[in-house]
DNA sequence: CTCTAAACGAGACGGTACGTCCAGTCTTCGG
DNA sequence: CCGAAGACTGGACGTACCGTCTCGTTTAGAG
C-alpha cells in the first residue's frame, strides 16, 4: 500500500526511555500492551509486527524470538488482558439466564475481540496446535458462562441433566457468533431474542432425538 | 514472505499471446479465469493481484479499472463459476434428504470454497454492500438447497409448514459452517450426523415455543 | 510514484464537451494550448501525453497520430506561440548591444524556454532530423538577434567583416547558455558583463589567428 | 515503455548468492558496479532503479535507503570509478597541449558519460547542493586537465599569467561542451581545431580587455 | 567483583506485493 | 471509412512489511 497516511511510524511513547533495557517479563509486559493497544487503534487485520515493535521501543526479532508470528503474539496478548471472565447472574429462570450470556458475549464480540477472532479464523488453519489455543479462547469466550446457566437449570429441575454435555448447549453461543461473523457488530437485540425463544430454548426442551412417530405417524 | 518458494512468476500461460488484444468480456473471462486458477492452487489467503495479472497475461491496471480490490475479484470470480447449485435428489426421507445436503455443503467447503469463505470473513466489513454480496454467495452455498428439502418434506406432511420460514431452517447450514471455521475440513461424518440427529430434526419438529410450563410441569 | 497528489487528473475543462466532435485544426490548437498550459504548470521534465491528452480532452492515440513524441508535441506548441523573436534596440555601441542581446536572451532562459531547452536536449539524440529542429529553435532563441547586433557594428566600422560569418561570433550566446544548463536560472548579472567584457569583446577585437609572434617573442 | 526487448530482468548474475549477506561497503560497490554496467548497457535514460537493484541482487529499499534517487546513485557510481583523470601529455607547445586535452574531452563525452551528462542536466534543478555536485563531476571532466596545460603555458612564458585563473580559460571546454549537447557526438576533428585555433588562442592571448579606442581609433 | 554469555535495541538486508502512473498500441464506434 | 476516444499490455515507480541477520550494548549470574 502506497502510504495511505504518510505517518513516519512516530507513535507516542510510553517513555520506558532506552535503559534500563527491560527485560524478560517487564519486556513481555510492554509487548503485549503494545499489542492490545495497536488492536484497539487499527485493528487485528492491519496489524504489523513492525508497528508493535516499534510501540515497544524494542526490535522485531525479540518479538520473533518469542512468538512465531502475529496470529500467536496476538493470542497471547489477549490471554494476558483475561478479560475476567463476567460470570452471568443467577436470575433464577433459564431464559433470562441464557438472555444475559448471549448479551454479554454479544457485547464482547462488538470490542476488539469480534474483530480479533474475525482475523484470526483466517490464520488458523496453518498449524492445528495453533488451532486448538484459538478455539479454547473462542469458546471461553463463549460456552463457559452458558454450562453454568445450563447446569443451574437442571439443578432446579428446568432441564434435562443430559442436556449441558450435548451439542445442544452449545448452539446459541454458535448461532450467535455465526450472525456475527455474517452480519458484523453490533447484533439487534431481536436476533438474540429470535435465537433464545424460537431456537435455544425449544431446543433443549425438545425429546433426545426426534420423535420416531413424526414421520410413523404420517406414513 | 521471503519467498516461499522461489517462482519467478512463470506460470503456464494459455498463450492468448498478444494480438488480437482481448477487451471487455473475453478479457474479463480470462481474468475471473485465473483467478479461479489462482485460488485453487494457493488458496485465498496467498493470492495476489501480481499473480493474477500474471496468469491472465495482463497488467494489474487493468484489474484495479474493474475491481477495487482483491475481494471483490474473488467474489465476482466465485460468481461467474456458479457452482451449479447442485440440487439434493429427494430420497423421500426428510433425515436423508437433509444429510445429504449437509454432505454436499461438507464437501464445497473442502474445496477452495471453504478456503474463500475463511479469507472473505475478514474482509467483510469495510463496506456494507460488499458484506451482503459475500452473504448471499455464502447462503448460495447453504440455505439453497435446505430450503428445497424442507418445502419437500412440508408437502410430505413432516413439517409443519411455518418451519421452512422460521430462524429453525437455517440452524443445521449455520452449525456446520461454524463447526468448519473452527475446525476446518474435512468435517467428520459424526458431526453432520450429530448436528442432524441431535439438533437439527429435533428442532424442526420440536413446538413452535418452549413450553410455557416447562419448569411448572416438571416440578 | 504514488500518487504525490491524488490529483484525480480531474484537470479545469475548456468545456468542449463531445460532440460535435473536434478534428483537423481545431483539435490541433486545443492540444497545443493544452501542452503550453502544462508546460507552464509542471515543467517539460513532468509533462506527460496523458496529462495532455486528458487536457485536451482527446485520447493519447490523437497525439500520437500527429507527433511521433512528446519531445516534437512540444516543439510544434512553442513554434505555435512564436516569442516574436523581439529584436535588439539599436544603442548605437557594439557593447551596449551585445549587453542587451544577452540580457534578453538571460530572461528567456528564466522562462519555460530554459526548462524546455534543458529537458529537449536529453532528447535530442533519437532523431537527427529533430536535433536540427531543436538546434534551430535554441539558435533562434540566440544567434539570431546577435547577428544583426554583430552586422550593425561591422557597418558602423567596430568590427572586421569577417567576424560576424566566423565560429567567434556565437561564442558568447554559446557560454551563456552553458552557464544555464550549468547554474540555472536567473544568471547573474555580473556573470553576462564578465562574458562580454572579458571574453566576448576581445575575442571579437582579436586578430583572426593567434598572433605567431606570441611564443616567437620568448623564444 | 512497452518492452523494447521483451527480457525478463534475467540478467547475468555474479553469483553472490544469498549469505553471507553483504552489508556496508562490500554491498555499495556491488551496487555501483551494477550501476556503471547498466549506464554502459541502456544508458542512463533507460537505467531504472528496478534493473539496478536486480543486477546488484538486492532490494529497491536497500537503493532508496542510501540514495533518494536515480540521479543520485548515478554520480556516486561515477565518482566512484573516477576515470582516473588521465592528465595531458607535455607536448611544450600550448597548442597541442590544448588540442590533446580537447581531444581527450570529446572522447569521454562520446562514451557513457555524455549521455550521463545529458540526463543529468535536467535533473539538476530541484537541489541545488546536487546541482554543485554534478558541476563538480561535469567540471572535473573537463576544467582540470586544463589548468595543467595553461599553467605549463604560463611557466614557459606562452601565456600572461592572469590568465588560466581568468573566465577565458574555461572558453574551449563550454564550448566544446555545448557543441556536444546540441550536436552530439562523435565531435569531428575539424570543430575541436576550430575552437582551438579560431577561439581559444586567439583569445588566450588577446589583451586582458577590448582595447579601449577599437572604435575611436578606427574612426 | 569480575567476566562471560545471553538477551536486547536497533536497524540493514533480500525480497514480495502493493496501488498508481505512464508509454505506446490496438479496437471500437460515431460522424 | 477515417479518425476520435479510450481500453489494453506492460514496465517502473516509491512504500510497507515480511522474516532473517548482524551489530554493539547492557545486564544477569557464575566463578
Amino acid at each position: 500500500m502506497p502510504s495511505i497516511n504518510g505517518d513516519a511510524l512516530d507513535l507516542p511513547v510510553g517513555d520506558h526511555r532506552r535503559n534500563p533495557r527491560r527485560r524478560g517479563e517487564a519486556l513481555e509486559n510492554a509487548i503485549l500492551t503494545a499489542v492490545l493497544e495497536e488492536l484497539a487503534e487499527v485493528g487485528y487485520a492491519r496489524l504489523t509486527m513492525e508497528r508493535v515493535a516499534a510501540r515497544a521501543r524494542t526490535g522485531k526479532a525479540t518479538l520473533y524470538r518469542r512468538w512465531p508470528g502475529r496470529a500467536e503474539l496476538v493470542v497471547d496478548a489477549c490471554a494476558a488482558n483475561r478479560l475476567s471472565e463476567a460470570d452471568v447472574p443467577d436470575t433464577g429462570v433459564l431464559r433470562t439466564d441464557v438472555l444475559a450470556a448471549l448479551r454479554q458475549l454479544s457485547a464482547k464480540l462488538a470490542t476488539s475481540h469480534g474483530d480479533l477472532l474475525r482475523g484470526l479464523l483466517t490464520e488458523i488453519m496453518h498449524d492445528p496446535e495453533f488451532a486448538r489455543l484459538v478455539r479454547e479462547r473462542v469458546h471461553t469466550a463463549g460456552p463457559g458462562p452458558i454450562q453454568g446457566v445450563l447446569w443451574r437449570a437442571v439443578r432446579r429441575g428446568e432441564l434435562a441433566s443430559w442436556v449441558p454435555a450435548s451439542r445442544r448447549a452449545g448452539v446459541a453461543v454458535d448461532l450467535l457468533r455465526n450472525h456475527y461473523l455474517l452480519y458484523g457488530a453490533p447484533i439487534p437485540e431481536s436476533v438474540i431474542t429470535e435465537i433464545v425463544d424460537d431456537v435455544y430454548l425449544p431446543l433443549l426442551l425438545a425429546p433426545p432425538t426426534a420423535p420416531p412417530t413424526a414421520l410413523g405417524d404420517e406414513a
